[in-house]
RNA sequence: GUGAGCGUAGCUCAGCUGGUGGUAGCACCGGGUUGUGGCCUCGGAGGUCGUGGGUUCAAGUCCCAUCGCUCACCCCA
């Protein structure tokens, strides 16, 4: 067998980079419309970045990432996530003081060392955002509100589930009282929830077990024990989704999977991929910047959007988007000296904007005419033998399969002009 | 890391209880049209049946191993 990519890492097609572009395309006039800017940050970090920012005891850290020895001996690592290294960039050129708020987005290619299935893979893409700088719930909202937007302009519809959950004020508390109530019920629920009351308990609450979810009816809500200033921050930012009129669920049981997030946390789910429900996700991360050695009091939110999973979502909503328009124009050419001359127009019209294709290989005008179709071209330029000796060329209309002819006669920038005003 | 399913042409797949790999569909190339696309028609090219062992007179088919893919668990976008 032949080299073939790495277990979960795939070729994006010719094929599917329509679908990319489209997803890319809408995404970045979308964040630019809420006031966000682009910032490209490097794909390799250093292993603590990673490990501070996340948390050395979630999966992603501890399982998941890709990390190797540099030839100078130290530790680096491919992102497994975007939030880490623009926060990184941000506290490395005191962007703080260029603007009191700083909103930002970033697209691009993250690993994490999983086994793959549908909608997960080694190498997958985030368009991913992030404001900081501002902890207002109104920001929340519309956060949240710009996630809905694009998704909806997409054509893609999903739901919302939001929860908060809390902050380093009032969650200890809250973990006490779920510890002790899951203490009582250790022997009612599943293997997986018993091992994970110990490492991570606020994750048993997402177990997918109908009876363990069953067990956790009565466990008790993280919103039940919000601080007050978490309570207020949670009731302003629902009502500022109510304000902008869109749908969320309350999930009390809703956890996420890094370690730095408080209050504000949101999912925007799908039930059309199988076990990967989420499209995207984030929430607010407000001690981060501080954390990872940036000015105090900056606080942060954000969401990651997976590009796979948008691609997966558009393809089974809207199969096969047809045929694109690749060429304006092919050129058809018989014999070397008509060959020779289509090649030089060729150049001119591409000097002019025009999409021109031709065939090379010197093949039977059948077999041009039928490439000039699978480029969808709306008119061939026929140059025969005949037509040369004429000093005339054929221009053919693929649709209406009218044909006109066209001198050749002039210099060959003139003939390029004519023909560009005959094409429009 | 765990479990299940599947590996036959570039793609989608037939191939029964073992008996010579399919006129299969799509795509590709060429002819029908001595110079005109889509549709039609005729032809062509394209394969280490994932790989390595084993059983057998005979293995795409049965057994074992291995690699790969897929889905699910876990976790996550």
């Amino acid at each position: 067998m032949s080299i073939r990519a790495l277990k979960g890492f795939k070729d994006i097609l010719p094929d599917e980079a329509g679908v990319w572009q489209h997803i890319e395309a809408t995404a970045r006039e979308v964040f630019h419309r809420f006031g966000f800017t682009e910032i490209k940050v490097p794909i390799l970090e250093k292993t603590e970045l990673f490990a501070r920012s996340i948390g050395e005891a979630t999966d992603i850290v501890e399982k998941e990432m890709y990390s190797f020895t540099d030839r100078n001996g130290e530790s680096i690592t491919m992102r497994p996530e975007g939030t880490a290294s623009v926060l990184r960039a941000f506290i490395e050129h005191g962007l703080q003081v260029k603007l009191p708020v700083q909103k930002l987005y970033t697209i691009g290619p993250m690993f994490r060392h999983e086994r793959p299935q549908k909608g997960r893979l080694r190498q997958f893409h985030q368009m991913s955002v992030e404001v900081l700088g501002l902890d207002h719930p109104l920001l929340d909202a519309e956060v949240i509100a710009m996630g809905w937007l694009l998704l909806d302009e997409l054509g893609l519809s999903v739901s919302l589930q939001i929860n908060s959950l809390g902050c380093p004020a009032c969650r200890p508390a809250y973990k006490e009282a779920l510890l002790s109530f899951l203490a009582a019920r250790q022997d009612k629920v599943c293997e997986d929830c018993q091992r994970r009351s110990s490492t991570n308990p606020l994750r048993v609450l997402d177990c997918k077990s109908a009876h363990c979810q069953e067990q956790y009816q009565a466990a008790p809500s993280i919103l039940d024990h919000l601080c007050p200033d978490c309570a207020d921050h949670f009731r302003r930012t629902r009502a500022g989704l109510d304000l902008l009129a869109i749908p969320y669920q309350v999930n009390n049981f809703m956890v996420r999977g890094l370690d730095y997030y408080c209050r504000t946390t949101f999912e925007l789910l799908t039930d059309a991929l199988g076990a990967q429900s989420a499209v995207g996700a984030g929430g607010r991360y407000d001690g981060l910047v501080e954390q990872l050695g940036g000015p105090k009091n900056t606080p942060g939110i954000g969401f990651a959007l997976g590009m796979e999973r948008l691609v997966l979502l558009l393809s089974e909503q809207q199969p096969s988007a047809g045929l694109s328009q690749q060429a304006d124009l092919f050129v058809a050419a018989l014999g070397e000296a008509a060959g020779a001359k289509a090649f030089a127009l060729l150049h001119l019209l591409r000097k002019k904007g025009v999409r021109v294709a031709m065939d090379l290989a010197g093949r039977s005008l059948k077999s041009q005419m039928k490439q000039a179709d699978r480029v969808n071209a709306r008119y061939v330029l026929i140059m025969g033998e005949e037509e040369l000796a004429a000093n005339e060329a054929v221009l053919r209309d693929m649709a209406s399969k009218e044909q006109s002819s066209l001198s050749l006669a002039p210099a060959l920038d003139q003939v390029c002009a004519e023909l560009i005003k005959k094409l429009n």
